[in-house]
DNA sequence: GTAAAAGGTAAGGGTAATGCACTTTT
DNA sequence: CAAAAGTGCATTACCCTTACCTTTTA
């Protein structure tokens, strides 16, 4: 990866030295009688990917722990910036350019408000740190306080199941050794003012999870051992003691609660999401003009304004002014899943493809986790692949992780090396022509007017990006097609890897639907052959410039398919599912 | 008596699981 | 053509963090 991004940007007869300086596990690391780029490549071939992968990830390990900077701007897993923020160490995911061999165009940034990851263990400042962090009661302030002048590092996010269960255990331990029984614990994680609160007993459990605050260990078992946890569907008659509780008592939650017999913050969930304005309340498939609202309303709240539409969102008050005819979660999914994607899209629906799959599964894998609940998913997109939500991500995660047989019982490491050699490469068999029927949704003639339109600009707009002479104006301009992971495979000189585009707006795999050239069928190769067979037929689609036929918008689903229906249902020939298990069918 | 620290609770944004309708593949 | 599998969308319970106010402690 790295190392086909850094080749890809050598001279022509320049092989990257760390190539040649025998880390790499190539038969011969000398590359002896090499001479030009195409035969380095060929010899890549060789490799198995999963090693290389390995070996990158671990340079950019080394380089961090060595204050090093990475081969400039092309290291799988980058150096971080010393601001003093917390460090995401081992939390961030291969760049998506690299992993389909292309240059990056901008290291990538971190986020300011998610996960940290692992500080490097044995130092003295980390016992301090978590001395501080499990005896301390810190106020966001002062954690971020301490951050920037201690170089504190806590997590933040959902608890993973390996903390989950370290808290478990830590509970049933300090049971055992202090003698108590099931209701004095109860007693003590449930004790009201300072007094009666043992400080030695949430130390105690906190420190069984470093790097988390001893205020969100607190929440988090006061949360998850509530008697009143997890009680599913709300009956009408909770509903309707709810309201004769609010009237009472006013939004008092935790007062309510004691009347309506759910904890509090579930009395004000289900107070906000679904009893206040259910009167207003619209329930089903949303019309284009709410669609037309909903992204008018947001985009006046962000992108006028100068934020970010992916996270500066207000969704309470975006419900507000679609008078809440629609709530905040409803709003906030059908923005998050749906229109912000179309709206990155320039007006199309992106469809999910094999690009994407195996650009998620690679990305993924360059995460440093032991479980999949501990991966931030935000992290995942960068500048190049941007369309899907983290938790369209997420989503598709569980189902790529669902077409591994006996998935259940198996570790993250290991579905994760089965799903790497499916997605060692992207499939090389032409697409069969697919969809020449039209869907039988109505049409709105003006939507469909509009979405040509809007194609047309898109394909304009594409085509302006594209710095590519031989690839015609309805071709992706990014797209290394049939790009292999490791993605040894930088496209030789005069294929273009795509030049800088607009900075968030497009996604390079996606940006077009554009009619699929008719390929040349490679041999098929099954994914469990072995990936040096994958290489090859990667490296002949490469070297022959072969585009990825492009995945056409969506089709899908009644509602709002209707204007997008029809581009899909024209071309959209995509390359055929080699798993056929997780993808959409692209 | 006072300032700082700690604690309780409301409110903010967010995720996970599930089901359904529809599309595509087998 | 039917069944199975896959996809996209919608719903809703549940989750985590932060803000703000009150109480306790030094």
């Amino acid at each position: 990866m790295a190392a086909a991004a850094a080749f890809a940007q050598t001279g022509q007869n320049q092989i990257p030295s760390f190539l040649t300086d025998g880390s790499l596990p190539i038969a011969d690391p000398n590359f002896a009688g090499l001479q030009n780029n195409e035969e380095v490549l060929r010899a890549l071939q060789e490799l198995d990917v999963t090693k290389l992968a390995d070996v990158l990830r671990s340079f950019g390990q080394q380089n961090q722990l060595q204050g090093q900077p990475d081969e400039p701007q092309q290291q799988p897993i980058p150096s971080i910036p010393g601001n003093g923020d917390a460090l995401h160490v081992g939390q961030l995911p291969a760049p998506s350019a690299l992993l389909l061999g292309q240059p990056l165009r901008n290291p990538p940034k971190l986020p300011t408000s998610t996960a940290v990851s692992m500080p490097i263990a044995g130092t003295e400042d980390n016992a301090e740190h978590a001395h501080l962090l499990s005896t301390r009661w810190l106020t966001p302030q002062k954690l971020a306080e301490l951050v920037k002048t201690k170089g504190v590092v806590y997590k933040k996010g959902k608890f993973s199941v390996t903390e989950e269960e370290q808290i478990k255990q830590a509970i049933e331990q300090y049971q055992r050794q202090h003698d108590l029984t099931l209701e004095q614990i109860r007693e003590k994680i449930f004790a009201k003012g300072m007094k009666d609160r043992d400080n030695a007993f949430w130390s105690e459990i906190t420190s069984h999870v470093p790097q988390r605050p001893i205020i969100a260990v607190y929440h988090y078992v006061r949360r998850s051992y509530h008697p009143m946890k997890q009680q599913g569907k709300w009956t009408k008659e909770e509903d309707a003691a709810l309201k004769q509780a609010i009237v009472e008592l006013g939004q008092s939650w935790e007062k309510v609660s004691g009347k309506v017999g759910r904890m509090a913050g579930d009395c004000r969930d289900r107070w906000r999401n679904h009893i206040n304005h259910a009167e207003d309340r619209v329930i089903g498939t949303w019309t284009s003009e709410e669609e037309d609202m909903l992204t008018r309303i947001v985009t006046e709240m962000t992108t006028e304004q100068g934020k970010d539409p992916d996270n500066e969102v207000f969704w309470t008050q975006v419900a507000a002014k679609m008078g809440n005819k629609r709530g905040r979660q409803q709003c906030r999914i059908k923005w998050t899943d749906a229109l912000s994607k179309t709206v990155k899209n320039s007006g199309s629906k992106p469809r999910w493809s094999q690009q994407d799959a195996f650009i998620l599964v690679h990305k993924i894998a360059s995460f440093d986790v032991r479980d999949d609940s501990e991966i931030d998913w935000k992290l995942l997109n960068d500048e190049d692949w941007n369309l899907w939500s983290a938790h369209c991500l997420q989503r598709r995660w569980l189902s790529l992780k669902r077409s591994v047989k006996g998935y259940e019982e198996m570790s993250h490491q290991e579905i994760m090396d089965i799903l790497r050699v499916k997605k060692s490469s992207l499939p090389s068999s032409p697409p069969p022509p697919r969809r020449s029927r039209v869907t039988s949704a109505p049409h709105v003639p003006t939507d469909v007017q509009q979405a040509e339109a809007e194609q047309a600009q898109a394909q304009a707009q594409a085509a302006a990006f594209v710095s590519q002479p031989q690839a015609g104006p309805s071709h992706m301009p990014f797209g290394i097609p049939h790009a292999h992971p490791g993605v040894m495979f930088a496209p030789p000189p005069n294929m273009t890897v795509g030049g800088p585009g607009p900075s968030t707006m497009m996604n390079a795999t996606h940006v077009v639907q554009a009619p699929a050239p008719a390929p040349v069928p490679p041999p098929v190769v099954q994914p469990s052959e072995v990936m040096q067979e994958e290489a090859n037929t990667m490296f002949r689609n490469v070297m022959a410039n072969q585009e990825e036929p492009e995945a056409g918008s969506s089709s899908s689903s009644s509602e709002s398919s209707e204007e997008s229906s029809e581009s899909s249902s024209e071309v959209s020939s995509t390359s055929s599912d080699d798993d056929s298990s997780d993808s959409d069918s692209d």
